[in-house]
DNA sequence: AAGTGGTCTAGACCACAAA
DNA sequence: TTGTGGTCTAGACCACTTG
């Protein structure tokens, strides 16, 4: 711990620390203002690097309550959601898009429940598929809030996909990442084996508390999804 | 922007301006200080919004080269990952866990590359199985480097899983998420059809530079990871 | 009521990368 | 060389939550 006192260096000493059990899980590690005075630091770089461990959930903050090595560690990983044009040229291949479906439908009884919708509002209903190389390589089937994406919005050129990020601000929603076999529908779209495994995400998507859209992503066979921490 | 500036206040004007296209894709937005005059605040609270919105992909920065709106978004979400343990009990069910295999083995090839290994070192091989309320819930095969955790460290009565979130500190690694058919073995220790859609989950840990562990988690048949942001 | 983390300020120096 | 973000400081006030 020679030299300048950086929060990276606090950060470090205090993983240390978590790691060898000198501050032990369940255990209150001490407040911002002890810390600071024995690293000789302000308590502004101490707050930074506890904040960032708690972040990376190394650590859990409340005020009055302190700081605790969690019992349970629960690591957290960050991964990127790139569109899905980028996904494929970031892979070297050429990206195509064809648009399948696009009409408003009462949206079925699974996506009114995730967008938390009262009644039967109609929903736009987006059916598209994304290539990669001239095949298969993502089915996009999305239902989204006509209040969002009028019918002036046209989705034969640029996908919902692409749109919906490049023109709204969200500020939350979900993410489920799950496998499923191929049904008839999927095997012709997708050109593979019924049955075939296929990785998906289901994905809702807020502005504040307002609905936007929920999309259902069904990759072609062969699909990972990477990140790195 | 009335009352007390705080950082995600300016968070927020910054993110309505990115998305009005005020500040348009691929423009570069004023630097810090100009924009700590024009909202009348500190400098250092322009900077901590600005790398929130930067770690969350919504802007570039570059010292010397400034803030700029990349023109291709790429939006980045966090996940938790808890032990299996966890995840299990936290949907309610009672945990089990069976250790099928704990022995030395050379890896095969895949593994040797994920961890960068040089040479055929032998690196010790465990399989087992998670339960949640007495059904198969996933299938934990795992090579780790004996370097950490030598012979004296039994995985019978604790999962590896969880020995290792316990007791190592790891600073690196990848996962990659993807879904796969259950070939006769999966579908036996599973207890699925043979054929049927599994989510799976390649991850390699890193020391530092040190390879730790490389392990696939192969779930049961309808799970699914969630997430929020 | 009081202790703890959360945040803001005003100023300063530094590291990096572009010009 | 120089402009920009990255960070540290010392002090202050505030918000939350626990006892």
């Amino acid at each position: 711990m020679d030299g300048p006192v950086t929060w990276q260096s606090v950060r470090a000493e205090a993983l240390r620390r978590i790691h060898t059990r000198e501050w032990p899980p369940g255990g209150q590690i001490p407040n911002e203002a002890d810390l600071a005075a024995e690293f000789g630091c302000a308590r502004a770089t101490v707050n930074r690097a506890l904040r960032d461990l708690a972040t990376s959930g190394y650590l859990e903050r409340r005020r009055k309550g302190g700081t605790r090595v969690p019992l349970t560690p629960v690591r957290k990983a960050t991964f990127e959601i790139a569109i899905i044009r980028q996904d494929v040229e970031g892979r070297g291949q050429h990206y195509d898009y064809r648009l399948l479906a696009d009409r408003l439908a009462p949206p079925p009884l699974a996506v009114r429940d995730a967008l938390r919708l009262p009644g039967a509002t109609p929903l736009r209903m987006v059916r598209a598929l994304h290539l990669a190389d001239d095949a298969p390589f993502c089915l996009e089937e999305r239902w989204i809030n006509p209040t969002f994406a009028g019918p002036e919005v046209r989705f034969d050129t640029i996908s919902a996909n692409e749109w919906l990020v490049r023109n709204l601000a969200f500020s939350g929603g979900g993410f489920a990442f799950y496998a499923t076999p191929a049904d008839a529908s999927l095997a012709e779209v997708l050109m593979c084996d019924r049955g075939a495994a296929l990785f998906a995400i289901d994905r809702t998507t807020f502005s504040d508390a307002e609905p936007i859209t929920a999309v259902t992503l069904t990759y072609a066979p062969g699909y990972r999804m990477v990140t790195r921490i």
